[in-house]
DNA sequence: GATGAATGAGAATTCATTCAT
DNA sequence: TATGAATGAATTCTCATTCAT
């Protein structure tokens, strides 16, 4: 008589599987009607269940959206973190940073076309587009931490990380048209790209602001450490 | 006797006038509810029409779109000409095309806003969503001839050019949040970052593939040549 | 300066061929899309004529029906009459009916077929849909002359009329399918069938009212004469 | 626990019932304001239920027509097949046909009135606006049988069968008027007419075509013949 | 009169969401 | 909980008719 005798039930699994095939059942439509021309019904079609049955794991079609990016963000996380622990330089920071989110890009491609063909649907309701931001803030936060302590000169950072973002993300859109995509070439190719920026937005830094350098500016333990070092190297 | 004694009876006028206001409405709500969201009545309830009027200047609430983008497009295109057509180097033609978008950015907020909000809408629908288009193709080609003389080692148009447009897409997005906006300071920003990303990706195609390089490689005048040469060839 | 100085002006002339332009086109739009389905538009767009001048001439799309109808129905009248004036028997009565009504339709197809496509739209709106109104109408009334005075057993005409229009109207549609129209087969179809239909009816209500025939019932002038010579031929 | 035990649960019941409702009001719709005036919005008002209701049930206005029709033919076709399967003679067949025909005219007057007043749409959409199509159907069948074996001469059948539905649809409507509907005297009227006039075709072909007859010709229990064999042959 | 743009009521249809079963 | 029919507000688009030119 008791229904719910142990906390993971036939029940229980049942629930999460039904959230997971709505999940992925929104993620296909997103991406080809697109978000705004999907309907809730289009949703269910693909999947065994009743349309009434949607309301039972989420609100409204906009939170099903909600929870997508919240997945792919958290994976993203996830990678990101990975790949800045590892980094040892500047170079290394870029790289492994472009080369996880075009990781990220090939392993999940749905994912990553979800966002693209939905990027500014997600801008307009507060998400992250990308699915790059965890990433994009840490490396603003480390180059802030950077330009702060006199490593770095004081490149425009508010342009920097936007600009990141925008590069991996067209250039992820790019390669994933390639087949096999290319991981590897297209983490080279931004990489390159942003540091030979980098290194000339700081000599032009240089040349606008001499004055206030100090030569020997505090370095070691500077934020998380890798910008100061990664500065040394270049 | 004739009806249509001249050219620019009221009737023209008024049609023409009518003709704008709906682009009016519809541009603003295409930026706010956004394309998708927005609907004919809220385009026409920004008029003094009558709903049934919108139909006899466009067929759906698409064409509206579609004529505006086009409106934009020839704007964008003749700045990104006469752009074009000062420079006399690589760092010119790249500085002039940037300083070009951003001024467009600048001098038509509304229909940059109108591009950014609807970004994936207009390519969902096949159009060019930065506006950026023909200047893009011009620096595309520009390049390609380059490479295709050995002025230029072989560096992947194919990222370098949605590379770009990226950059300038979101770049003049976070530079429009300033007030006033510092075209200055964008165009020096993209410029030099695409600049310093050339010059590394060149000396990473260099080491890639020295055994066909001229000894003296692409050094010296290099940028002047190419761009002379390529605005000769357009 | 004065703008009327004749009757039979060019702006006569003008209006009369203007009012002609429209209910030629009217016709050939309500046989193909249909009365109902056709659109004020879709009249003066067979036309050379702006949609506001159509009201110039007609307050409505139904008067323009009215108009048509009453041009057929005129047209019918008129070789009716002139059937009906030759006849000297009941049979030639009946073929020279049917003969004109079927040469009407062969003579104007596309108002025939108009009758048809409508013929429901045409009832409900009060008018005849069979063009045959008149010569049924003078029918009946010869039947009725000739029952009123003996000359034909009381059939029940209530039902002769009717049917009689039937079978010409859906004979006339099948006639109209072959290439070139058998008239007079139809004619002769119709007329028989007619005939020998009365000629059973005539027996059955002799057989069911014998006992009122006064043998020599008055005869002569009866009606306009044609039914009651026509008995005795037969 | 499955939810649907049994096949006629309140839901099921439901369904059956509104798929009712709304062809009930459909029908009584089409009579009045007529199909082409009716619109899916007074369908629904005659209704309890909402305007999107409708759509769960059909997909237009069109297919309710059809829906309609086709019940009506159903009905129309089980008459038909009863009338003829006691037919024992051409006499009984035609007596018999239009007796049902006339019963099916009085027992469901609505959908009579529906398949007159919009005679020509249904005649436009393709279908048999006289309800009929299935008793002609056969009775040319046998008509078609009896001058194959020379049983009849050959009538002009493509001519006889519509006349025939003509003649009973037209005078469905005039008995319908009575009050009560006399349909044996419908009845008596129109297979009078038809016999007297096959009878007159009979003689006409023969006075045409005399050379093929065989010299006892069509007479005797042909009538009855003709019937017989004919039922047989189905 | 002729013109054709403007009007606006109203039609068909969709779809997120609710709710009885 | 799952179901799927019912709901009805909202949307797109049409078209007879008017009216300034």
């Amino acid at each position: 008589m008791s229904p719910e005798p142990e906390n993971s039930s036939k029940r229980e699994q049942n629930k999460a599987r039904n959230r997971a095939v709505i999940l992925e059942a929104a993620r296909a439509v997103f991406v080809e009607p697109g978000y705004d021309a999907a309907t809730v019904r289009d949703i269910v079609a693909r999947t065994k269940l009743a349309p009434g049955t949607f309301y039972n794991y989420f609100p409204d079609k906009r939170s099903v959206l909600v929870a997508l990016m919240a997945e792919a963000s958290g994976e993203a996380a996830t990678r990101a973190r990975a790949a800045r622990a590892k980094a040892r330089s500047l170079e290394q920071l870029v790289y492994s940073g472009f080369r996880a989110y075009f990781e990220f890009v090939v392993s999940d491609r749905t994912t990553f076309e979800l966002m693209r063909r939905n990027a500014s649907t997600l801008r307009s309701l507060g998400m992250d587009e990308t699915g790059f931001a965890m990433g994009i803030a840490e490396l603003r936060a480390d180059l802030e931490a950077a330009v702060a302590d006199g490593t770095l000169p004081p490149i425009p950072l508010n342009y920097v990380a936007p600009a990141v973002a925008a590069i991996a993300f067209e250039i992820g859109a790019a390669m994933a048209l390639h087949d096999p995509p290319d991981v590897e070439g297209a983490t080279a190719f931004c990489s390159e790209l942003c540091l030979g920026g980098i290194e000339r937005l700081q000599r032009l830094a240089a040349l606008c602001a001499p004055p206030e350098a100090e030569t020997e500016g505090p370095r070691g333990k500077t934020a998380h450490g890798v910008v100061s070092r990664a500065k040394s190297e270049t």
